[in-house]
DNA sequence: GTTGAGCGG
């Protein structure tokens, strides 16, 4: 049909069209669309074949439409830049940023939270609270103090736990208070404070104390050493309660270190005296009272 | 020169 071939001849470009084609860099590929990103304005530049084969410069401006965000999330487009991207300019960095999809997480486990909100508007609040608080993680559940309950000092003198936040955690200096003697149903009270009950709970834990005063440090140890040869090494001074040779969790390679406890500290500081310095598979062993390994 | 693993919250 002659019409479709009268608008062939006219879509086809020329030779001498694309000869003269100022953009036309002699190659197929087209410059890569850039989008660059100023203020709340956002330009992209982009190059393809126009319906006559040429190629054509398309720039499109946009104003970035300002959504109504939480505060508490516009707050941090004031935040200081870090990194590779601390010299950079407001605004996100192709180089250095990706913008993706939105990613919602579900935040397990916060108490007293309404879930309603995923953590997005209280996040400051919990941020100041942790802030503010001006002490680690930990809160003792027996003294309120900076540590994990297990390692409360005062935990076999106070009675029960307060659990309760109204009541102020308990006078660490003057905490006798392990029974109440009003009418009211009696708080549980652990069985080695009750009244004639025996204080195993309490030996138990000054076990756990005298293992830290009786434990000796030994280093420079060769590296095939073993725990039978720790034994054979420590036994004959007293009772050994316990033998820790410090080896790489994963690869079980020895660290040349070990840690002696003993039943009795006459025994740990026999120990000290007699191998400190002994001539062990061609090292000298260093044999010194240990440091209690937390705090 | 070298000071530990684990439990929780």
């Amino acid at each position: 049909m002659p019409a479709v071939k009268d608008m062939d001849t006219k879509v086809k470009p020329s030779w001498a069209d694309q000869m003269d084609d100022p953009m036309d860099d002699g190659f197929d590929t087209l410059p890569a669309t850039t989008e660059v990103i100023s203020g709340d304005s956002k330009v992209i530049t982009e190059y393809k074949l126009n319906e006559n084969g040429k190629k054509v410069k398309v720039i499109r401006y946009y104003k970035i439409e300002k959504r109504r965000v939480p505060q508490s999330i516009a707050r941090r487009k004031n935040w200081k830049k870090f990194g590779m991207s601390g010299e950079d300019p407001p605004g996100p960095n192709p180089a250095t940023t990706i913008i993706s999809e939105d990613i919602f997480m579900q935040f397990v486990g916060n108490l007293g939270n309404d879930d309603q909100n995923n953590g997005m508007d209280g996040e400051d609040d919990a941020l100041k609270k942790l802030q503010s608080s001006g002490k680690g993680m930990v809160q003792c559940r027996h003294c309120g103090m900076d540590h994990w309950s297990l390692k409360c000092p005062y935990k076999d003198k106070l009675g029960s736990l307060s659990l309760n936040k109204d009541t102020p955690p308990p006078e660490p200096s003057g905490a006798g208070t392990q029974m109440d003697e009003k009418g009211k149903p009696a708080k549980y009270v652990p069985p080695n404070m009750r009244e004639g009950g025996n204080k195993r709970g309490e030996t138990m834990t000054n076990a756990r104390n005298k293992d830290e005063a009786n434990t000796i440090r030994v280093t420079n140890l060769p590296e095939e050493i073993q725990d039978q040869d720790l034994k054979d090494l420590f036994g004959p001074f007293g009772r050994v309660t316990r033998i820790f040779l410090a080896k790489d969790k994963y690869t079980g390679q020895s660290k040349g270190f070990a840690f002696v406890s003993y039943e009795h500290r006459e025994e740990a500081a026999k120990a000290i005296g007699s191998v400190h310095g002994y001539g062990y598979a061609n090292l000298i062993l260093n044999v010194e009272w240990a440091k209690p390994s937390n705090n």
